[in-house]
DNA sequence: CACTTTATGCTCAAGTTGAGCACAAGCTGG
DNA sequence: CCAGCTTGTGCTCAACTTGAGCATAAAGTG
């Protein structure tokens, strides 16, 4: 007889205001935080898609609006029991699909042991909107650099690879690696979930560099979904999703800012958008801003009939 | 007890020359094309990349390198029993987990039951080097508009998604929108898959204008990989994965055209690949080209330590 | 040697991008 | 009530990029 497999369903559905992005998470017993899950039922559920509204809906009482799938991950030893998947055959083998949902508004949850979490306390090194983290160059670094040294033959190709992930040594810091970076650290040892795996010796760094560590392999994913949201924000109007109806232009910016984890030059985002035909403005003002009243704006649904499928431009600066 | 679930793993396997480009496929019993697949062995296999690699291996000889997952299929009634998983339970419930290969050579499988495919065949609306192919307003635009007419209330909706997915009524053909392109005509029933899958009745056109279908989900995959690697194609160099060690600028370019399907504008498309760096020339000519002989070129692979992850630009033309 | 074929260099106008100056229009504290 | 802060908005400028096309180079062919 035959290993039975059974499919986990996750979602990262994200939130975000000026100040941060925030990820839906549910609360576990130790404390760790892990994504809304549950377990994929081949009889009672027709696409993953609906199961997965399912599961979020009993978890958070969230209704999900957008959503897409992220990745299928099916490697042996990352998916973990911690990861509650009700009745699950155990010894089971366990399949992991991602999914990334979007979500205008934080709405209340209080009724529910789950919690909007920013997600950058889970990645503390892909915050640069004040700059690049001291963190990296000060914890992060040292530590894989000496994995990579310890690497043997491959010593070069694993120092190349940190170097491009988290832009060492004169590379640039590219937002969307967000996935690769992760991955090193938990390669290297650097990632909490490493030890808990796979009864390594912890990381010698304390958790305000190295991240609060999530249940089972939900680190990871909500790692792909960082990363293929910031892609994708620059190819597809998406940002709108996690704007309400109307908006000014300065809040659409920190929005971006918070999702990249990059500060934006603020007229160049604003031509930008003009020139993209993305935004109307609705001819009122709102002085809810602090300075001069800023005037508001919607999102035009039409322009997406118009092959309009730029997204946003994110010139930094 | 419950339903058990298989995973299927396939494979998108790519190749390409100056004329097509090509996927590798299996024929089966009724002559029907599948692509190589196998169910994912939950004690066996390690990671589902290394189990996709055992099948292709089997199948058809072929060693797969670079890979990377497109997409995982759960929907119920698109999977199918003519997907030969071996000893899949009966009444298990099936997924499918696609994957994306490239590779520089058709290699040798003729010892297998393969063959090496021009990927028009299954779409032959997707390619449009020598113009957009008269089929598109001729066999399939009148039958999306009916079938869109007969939406009721969604009408107008399915109408612009036609219209936005096949470039009709003044909209622009997107080519990495095959995916869209062919879910649409599955809806719309004008896939000889869709009459398999639910007893409908069968399209009224012939094959040459709706393309040949292939066993199980497989065109869907296909469709999927085509559409990826087209939008890929664009911001990371993958071409080279299907290159040989040193080309000539068009037979690089006309690669690039049979995959995304576009003819682009020679003399831009060599100052953007010469400013991106991607590419070396190697001092030596080749007269094998028909006119004056042409400098042969190589990848530079050091580009991608420098931050370059450009890919190629595809100026049309 | 005219003619075809492919390879390459160069130019030009139009548009885009990154950076910054300047000013507008609210609020607050002295 | 105005200096000074905050946020919003218009505009300019230089450096590049893009799309298009002209012109010439270097092979082979009848």
């Amino acid at each position: 007889m035959s290993t039975p497999i059974a499919v986990g369903l996750s979602a990262v559905i994200v939130a975000a205001d000026g100040k941060a992005p925030y990820a839906l998470a549910t609360r576990h017993a130790d404390g760790a935080a892990g994504l809304p899950h549950g377990r994929f039922d081949p009889k009672g559920h027709r696409t993953f898609e609906l199961g997965l509204r399912d599961w979020v809906r009993a978890q958070t009482g969230f209704e999900p609006g957008y959503v897409e799938q992220l990745y299928t991950f099916g490697d042996l030893g990352r998916e973990l029991p911690q990861a509650d998947l009700g009745d699950a055959p155990s010894g089971a083998r366990l399949i992991s699909v991602g999914y990334l949902g979007l979500t205008p508004e934080r709405t209340d949850i209080s009724a529910f042991d789950a919690v909007w979490r920013d997600w950058y306390r889970h990645f503390p090194w892909e915050d640069h909107r004040a700059g690049r983290p001291t963190l990296i160059d000060q914890a992060l670094a040292p530590g894989l650099r000496i994995w990579s040294d310890n690497n043997g033959k491959q010593a070069a190709a694993q120092l190349a690879r940190v170097q491009l992930a988290f832009g060492l040594d004169g590379q640039p810091w590219i937002e969307e690696r967000t996935l690769e970076r992760y991955e090193l650290l938990y390669e290297a040892g650097l990632a909490p979930e490493a030890t808990r795996d796979s009864g390594r010796k912890p990381p010698a760094l304390p958790v305000s560099a190295l991240g609060e560590p999530m249940i089972s392999d939900h680190r990871r994913i909500l790692a792909t979904a960082i990363g293929r949201l910031r892609g994708k924000l620059k190819y597809r109007p998406v940002v709108f999703e996690l704007m309400r109806d109307s908006f000014t232009l300065l809040e659409l910016q920190k929005v971006v800012e918070s999702i990249l984890g990059l500060s934006l030059h603020k007229q160049n985002f604003r031509r930008s958008l003009d020139r993209s035909g993305l935004v109307v403005g609705l001819g009122q003002t709102t002085q809810a801003t602090g300075g001069r009243p800023a005037e508001l704006f919607r999102f035009r649904r039409e322009a997406l009939r118009n092959g309009h499928l730029s997204g946003v431009q994110t010139p930094r600066g």
